[in-house]
DNA sequence: GTATTTTTGCAACACTGTCGCAAAAAATGA
DNA sequence: TCATTTTTTGCGACAGTGTTGCAAAAATAC
């Protein structure tokens, strides 16, 4: 899917920014802050600007907002079904999806209604572990 | 476990900020931020004394630090299991535990190491729907 | 191509969390 | 108990995140 053709489905309007900062997600599997966003875009936008884009793709339901423990959220295109868990590696810092594993067994209490779930496992990742 | 008993056994003086901030953590099995404490409080320490207790206790593993979609940090004891799960009420904004439920089938793959796990549903709590 | 709608950039802002440092409080130990 | 040492506090300053109002600019509609 391009980021064109993902703007035109939820009647974005197709601005540079906005095609950038998609096909800057759509191009990789780690979840990317604002910040990071900007580092990579090389000013090409606002602040103001990405923080916004970022706001209205997640509410689309295009990308997936990670919180993590510190005070940065994290935002990765939602490719794996809802409820598969991300990992923050401590040694890299990279954020990533971790397909094919869901929890099974989340069962709510009755009287519980889920909306979405942001499941994070913090640890070591496989190419730092083999560093160690 | 009284608040007092906690400070000793980590070896921790015991001022009376610190017994406070955990006598109200103790007192409650919602996740509070720095900043409902010090409501709850009512100024009784500063802002840099919680955030530096806050820090300590999440160290020492006495509470848990759990990131919310938001910018804000939200802290409980530790009363269950360490990889159970935290639910978020969109309405009513409160943060608690889910004993009792532990996400099965979350086996890393091969060269992850687990430190820590900060498991958040999001959606609308028992209370607030049957209110709906 | 012009009119309308949407989005941008900028500046300002509120808020979270951290830190250095002098003053204050708690622990130590005779 | 009181003096000494150690730890913690409060304050102010700070860096960073995310939001917002508004005029200018860009995109869309006709």
């Amino acid at each position: 899917m391009s980021a064109i053709r993902i703007l035109s489905e939820y009647k974005m309007s197709k601005t540079n920014g906005r095609v950038k900062i998609l096909e800057e997600l759509l191009s990789t599997d780690i979840a990317l802050s604002e910040r990071e966003l900007q580092m990579r875009l090389e000013g090409i936008c606002d602040r103001a600007t990405i923080y916004r884009t970022l706001k209205s793709l997640s509410q689309k339901g295009v990308i997936h907002k990670i919180a993590t423990e510190g005070t940065v959220a994290k935002f990765v295109i939602k490719k794996a079904p809802d409820d598969h868990i991300h990992f923050k590696c401590t040694d890299c810092g990279k954020v990533q999806c971790l397909t094919g594993i869901v929890p099974d067994n989340v069962r709510l209490p009755a009287g519980y209604i889920k909306k979405e779930t942001n499941f994070l496992i913090i640890g070591i990742c496989d190419e730092c572990a083999k560093v160690l």
